[in-house]
DNA sequence: ATGGTCGGCAACCGA
């Protein structure tokens, strides 16, 4: 079974990007993320045209959440906890004998700025929400944009972004704590290079040519799920497109079903 | 070469 996950940047302006990439790759799941969209004007008929269905969590102009599937999911759970409520940034959904959570963690603004602050509460909350609610022999992933680069591997220039905002001691210790927890980080598990990245902002002139980006999406897995990956990518080519968004696809094989 | 990011959504905010 294969799953995935991607920053939409908007799911509408990204419609053409998503369907093909959808039939190109079949995937079982993909977890889509800033969808940007209400749920009455969710394009749900888009998916369902290429043999998807679709469950949604969004709000206006903000965040949003989405869970594409080739079978229909369960959706278990909206928000991760009461602060949260409304910010579409969570959406916990069952699928056969599994257990996925989509996250889109808050972008945090500038450290020492309250924003910051909101984003350690998340990253606690949902520390606290996985610890709590599952065991490490559960069938559990938790795939999306986590906005923290782990280690000085994920990010371009270590050096010069070190303490900054998606590169902070403070909310790597959290991440850090889901995977000492138990969870695995799917790609790390099959590649121990520097280089690869799933976010180039678009700020930056020619950040992806000059690969200038932050591997901060991630598919984490509990270990019994997570001894069955047999590979990880990100979908380079998906970046090059006309009208791509700054993130781009990460996609995990498992040797399951 | 007189420019230099996107998307949402209607003036800027968020990333």
């Amino acid at each position: 079974m294969k799953i995935a996950t991607f920053n939409t940047n908007s799911v509408r302006a990204r419609l053409p990007i998503i369907t093909a990439w959808l039939e190109r790759e079949k995937p079982d799941l993909l977890c889509l993320q800033e969808t940007k969209v209400q749920d009455p004007i969710f394009p749900a008929g888009d998916f369902e045209a290429c043999g998807y269905h679709v469950v949604f969590s969004g709000r206006k102009s903000y965040n949003g959440v989405a869970v594409a599937s080739g079978e229909p999911v369960k959706v278990l759970r909206r928000d991760l906890f009461e602060e949260d409520e409304g910010q579409a940034r969570f959406l916990e959904v069952s699928y056969r004998n599994m257990t996925l959570i989509n996250v889109y963690v808050p972008q945090g603004f500038e450290v020492g700025s309250d924003k910051f602050a909101y984003k350690l509460r998340w990253l606690e909350a949902l520390y606290s929400y996985v610890a709590d609610a599952y065991d490490t022999d559960s069938s559990l992933l938790i795939a999306g944009d986590f906005n923290v680069a782990l280690t000085p591997l994920d990010v371009y220039d270590p050096e010069h972004l070190a303490g900054g905002v998606a590169f902070h001691p403070d909310e790597q210790a959290l991440l850090r704590k889901l995977l000492d927890w138990g969870l695995v980080d799917l790609f790390r598990k099959h590649e121990p290079g520097p280089g690869h990245y799933t976010f180039w902002d678009y700020r930056i002139p020619n950040g992806f040519k000059r690969n200038l980006g932050w591997r901060i999406d991630y598919i984490l897995a509990t270990p019994p799920v997570a001894e069955y990956s047999s590979s990880v990518w990100i979908d380079r080519e998906a970046r090059r497109l006309s009208k791509p968004s700054d993130h781009t696809f990460l996609t995990a094989e498992l040797e399951l079903d």
